[in-house]
DNA sequence: GTCGACATGTAACCAGTTACATGATTAA
DNA sequence: TTAATCATGTAACTGGTTACATGTCGAC
């Protein structure tokens, strides 16, 4: 061991932060912007205060430095850095092989399955919302995917490809779905207007 | 107000347990498995301590309604059905319009976003795995699908279909991704092969 | 006689969010 | 002067998991 600490598994959160580090030395508001524009489509979005729970937790494992930095402008950061321990820290665990499935939580996926408790014009609603957002997802990843062709490591275009992928099978699934519940809005008409059955 | 208790809105997992119960009265026990079985596979499957604690959340707002079963053969059992205010609460759930998007969390994703900190092979065998589970989740859908078929509700086939469609996307994504892997691994042969470079 | 299904729960913990608190600078 | 951006953090809370604890019955 080269430090005093030792090395308990970090959840992959903190490996996140970790691997955000990896590109460059950041203050704790740095990482939540960067976060944003890229791991928020595939993994997620930690709120700040997390954030800076992490950098802490990184720091007393002698996995990123901190230093304090000085502004006249602004108001002073403390900009973190990984260390070598954190680059081995970070491959250790990108080169492990302990497989974890990835989890899919769809508020709108579990309303349709409890559809028969709900009216067929608001299950309708709902998949539109979802319809658009999936879109919206869509224009935003082809822009992405315009913007980052050049320079950038091919793995950033890689993670883009899976949301466009991902984005479009919903989109299909999403219209279909809609046309078969406006196909049983028509042949039962009536039902469930507004009255409270049993 | 027909009851002491007033309503703070409940959380999905609440309203997912309470949806369970629509179909039928259930024990704890049961709800578990009912659970595995169906809101698993696009939300999410919750501790058996958790469902436990929902019930009794539940119960609290009169939602549900306790009844002690006892049975010579086996355990005894607490049955929970639905009441009439609870068809209600969830029928104003699923009518609501308030649209949350899905979240999708995907280590093998952030892995690869994260792949120039580690080896190629890794990478392949993780973009590998990810395959391997999602081809399975291919088979057992298809599988329900077909099983599903006649009595139950248009709704179970719905969510399934939506199963379908993100896994038929993420194998196609996975088979071109771990293609392109092989191909790097071609052209930059040697790189980064036990050797700590920097 | 051992394992798996049935059946319920507690305690301790970790993960993560929201709201609060502070305060400077810059552009509209 | 008002809002947005920069910048960091604490406190209180909810959500959710894991491990522990207990016990019966039926099948192999």
């Amino acid at each position: 061991m080269t430090t005093d600490h030792h090395n308990p598994d970090l959840p992959a959160t903190a490996l996140a932060v970790l691997g955000l580090l990896s590109f460059g030395p950041m203050s704790g508001y740095d990482l939540k912007q960067a976060a944003d524009r890229s791991i928020r489509h595939f993994y997620w979005s930690p709120a700040k205060s997390q954030i800076y729970a992490e950098l802490r937790r990184l720091r007393g494992a002698g996995l990123v430095t901190e230093e304090h930095v000085e502004q006249e402008t602004r108001p002073d950061k403390r900009v973190y850095a990984i260390t070598d321990e954190g680059r081995l820290k970070l491959r250790a665990w990108l080169n492990s092989d302990n497989y974890e499935p990835d989890m899919h939580k769809s508020t709108t996926l579990l309303k349709l399955f409890f559809g028969n408790n709900a009216d067929l014009a608001a299950l309708i609603r709902t998949l539109e919302q979802d319809l658009e957002s999936k879109q919206k997802m869509l224009t935003e990843l082809r822009e992405a995917e315009a913007a980052c062709k050049a320079t950038d490591p091919v793995f950033t275009l890689l993670t883009i490809r899976a949301g466009l992928a991902y984005a479009g099978a919903s989109i299909s699934w999403a219209e279909e779905t809609i046309a078969t519940l406006r196909g049983l809005e028509m042949t039962h008409p009536g039902t469930r207007k507004g009255r409270n059955e049993r």
